[in-house]
DNA sequence: GTGCTTGCAAACGTTTTGCAGACTC
DNA sequence: GAGTCTGCAAAACGTTTGCAAGCAC
């Protein structure tokens, strides 16, 4: 809260300039991603964000947008969740939250993260592993499946 | 707790009872599949069950052990968990647990059920959703990397 | 000019599928 | 004998890698 950290980076600008700052090049495919990454509605698979940049720009690769999703990674500004079986979707680390998936129907539950709190506590206590529950979903049974 | 259902099948006959009542056969595959699962340490992917399976009958394929396992799963008696990246690893529904596992190095910390039963009624609770969280393992940062 | 980044093609590891033959019941 | 199950080969899927050319600094 105090100090502004790599994940706190709050604007396209913000993180071009860290990814400056540690040796690297600001090229227009990562402008591009990181314009798509702040606008979107987050929860993007890498191909659905390829297409996304290649309305922008169609010759930027799939493979660069692997690249740089990593490098962003890296820098903490962007993470990735598997949410189900299917592809991985990316982020930006600061909008992160967990995720309740509906084995049935596929429905996901966006989690406010203070639900984990009581679990953090008792994990902490019990075995001294700090959870971070925003990298896989949590499967089960919506309310209207379950009835 | 009061009718044995499919999970509760606690042999490998039992099972095999359960698999021709299905209309299913029974064969030697699908026997030493389940031989391998009883006696076994749970959590092993496709591939080390072959492997297992193959130690007693060389000419089982890796397809098959991928059918059988699909069709126990079908049945209730099997489920398969993601424990990070690589492969999933399957296991007798009857042992299955939650898993935490530590980004940074790896180690699997087997989680008894009953620490999710405060997320579990705060879930129910505000989203109607009854949470498994058996299916993907939850990651963060376990004691001695934190320190 | 140095050296990071990119496109392309090809590989990767895991899992699924199509088909003809073999087996269980 | 009917219908399920299997081996094999091949494909599918998401993702990663090697290499030579291209671009930011």
């Amino acid at each position: 809260m105090a100090q502004p950290g790599p994940a706190s980076a709050g604007s396209v600008e913000e993180v071009l300039a860290l990814l400056r700052a540690g040796g690297g090049r600001v090229t227009s495919s990562r402008r591009i991603l990181l314009e798509i990454l702040f606008e979107g509605p987050g929860h993007l698979s890498a191909e659905e964000l390829a297409r996304a940049v290649q309305a922008r720009a169609p010759d930027i690769h799939l493979t660069t947008i692997y690249r740089n999703l990593d490098e962003l990674q890296r820098l903490g500004v962007v993470l990735h969740s598997h949410l189900g079986h299917g592809p991985a979707t990316y982020q930006l680390a600061v909008n992160a939250h967990a995720h309740f998936i509906c084995q049935e129907c596929g429905t996901t539950v966006e989690a406010p993260m203070q639900l984990f709190s009581g679990l953090a506590r008792s994990v902490k206590s019990t075995f001294g592993f700090v959870i971070d529950p925003r990298h896989f979903a949590i499967l089960g049974t919506c309310s209207e499946c379950a009835s």
